[in-house]
DNA sequence: CTCAATTAATTGCCAGTAGCTATTATTCTG
DNA sequence: CAGAATAATAGCTACTGGCAATTAATTGAG
């Protein structure tokens, strides 16, 4: 079987797996895109829990990320604030309800389900590659974690609660913080 | 980084590579359920293109993959035919429009990037394995290959077109058959 | 052999979703 | 300070998918 055969299975495979995923989501009060903003609120740092981040990661567009948030808020899972540094923006957190639901996140069982594999580090490296060769091909942004960021500075204050800092945003930042997705990455290389 | 951990973000990574897929998939002329059924037409053997198997392949409802299949004929990507088996029943099958659209499916692109990462033998073997977990896990049926069927015997006719056999449904195989995702698949081992 | 139960497929109906566009409020730019 | 750009949302529309009812064919029990 050629390389590209053995490619175009796996494909086939994300599609079944993910439909699966899908299938257990429905089950839930939450429909699937409404998962994924809870996995993207969870996932994200504070500077990129907005309506329009979550669509450009969604792919989706800001009116329907609206709803999809308002229901979200609605049932109790997230809570809404008015943005500190732009009027115009309202940022985005989870509350006890929703940390809580995604303690049943569908998508956990699919990881189980990888781990299981005992393949689950070899799975985890080729898919960031193929995402990364995905998201090029898109032209869309990668969406990466704080602390690989070019902005990123390491120990600027150690030993304090906060001691790294951004220095796009001008904004200390939490160990917490520089593990989370960031709109606003930028790839370190030039 | 724990193995859970590794297996948890592949799962992400399944998640957002589908989503970049289905994103692609708007774009054409067909919605992403609709690329589902055209996959599965061309992935099934003639046993098996069925609007009821279908249903069930996909996890959802009859009335709902009828429409989609309508929708398909309509567009001239399929052709339907009675079944001489059983008169309530239908068959697809793809038409030249079809296997031309199939040239396009957005899934052969993820498809080039997960070769393009150089490890895609060893991410269709982890992600076969997890989907037989997860298959597992919901109870749900299998859906193999023909060839890998407890009630498949080959090589009945050497030599002629059909060389193979069905043993459940009494029908003579192609090698073609034989290569197809069968609906009627039974695990060998007892 | 006959009639009831089961199964295949389709259609009408309805709820929910997503996208487009317009609108309002705010911020940025020159 | 005026005009352009941006953030978010609401109205509208089209579509989708599921449920339930219907028609047609098959199966099976007596």
């Amino acid at each position: 079987m050629s390389s590209s055969q053995q490619a175009l299975e796996a494909a086939h495979l994300i599609d079944r797996l993910e439909r699966l995923v899908r299938a257990g989501e429905q089950a839930g009060d939450l429909n699937p895109a409404q998962w994924e903003a809870l996995r993207f609120l969870a996932r994200a740092n504070r500077f990129s829990r907005t309506p329009a981040f979550l669509a450009d990661y969604l792919g989706s567009t800001r009116g329907t990320v609206s709803r999809t948030l308002a229901s979200l808020e609605e049932k109790g899972y997230i809570v809404r604030t008015d943005s500190a540094r732009d009027g115009r923006s309202v940022e985005f957190a989870l509350t006890a309800a929703g940390e809580k639901a995604l303690k049943t996140d569908p998508l956990l069982a699919l990881a189980q389900d990888i781990e299981r594999t005992t393949m689950a580090k070899a799975v985890r490296e080729a898919l960031r590659k193929a995402l990364h060769n995905a998201v090029q091909r898109n032209g869309g942004r990668a969406f990466g974690v704080c602390r690989t960021c070019r902005h990123f500075e390491a120990q600027v204050s150690p030993g304090s609660r906060a001691p790294h800092r951004c220095g796009l945003l001008d904004e200390r930042l939490s160990q917490a913080d520089s593990d989370s997705i960031c709109a606003e990455h930028e790839a370190t290389a030039a």
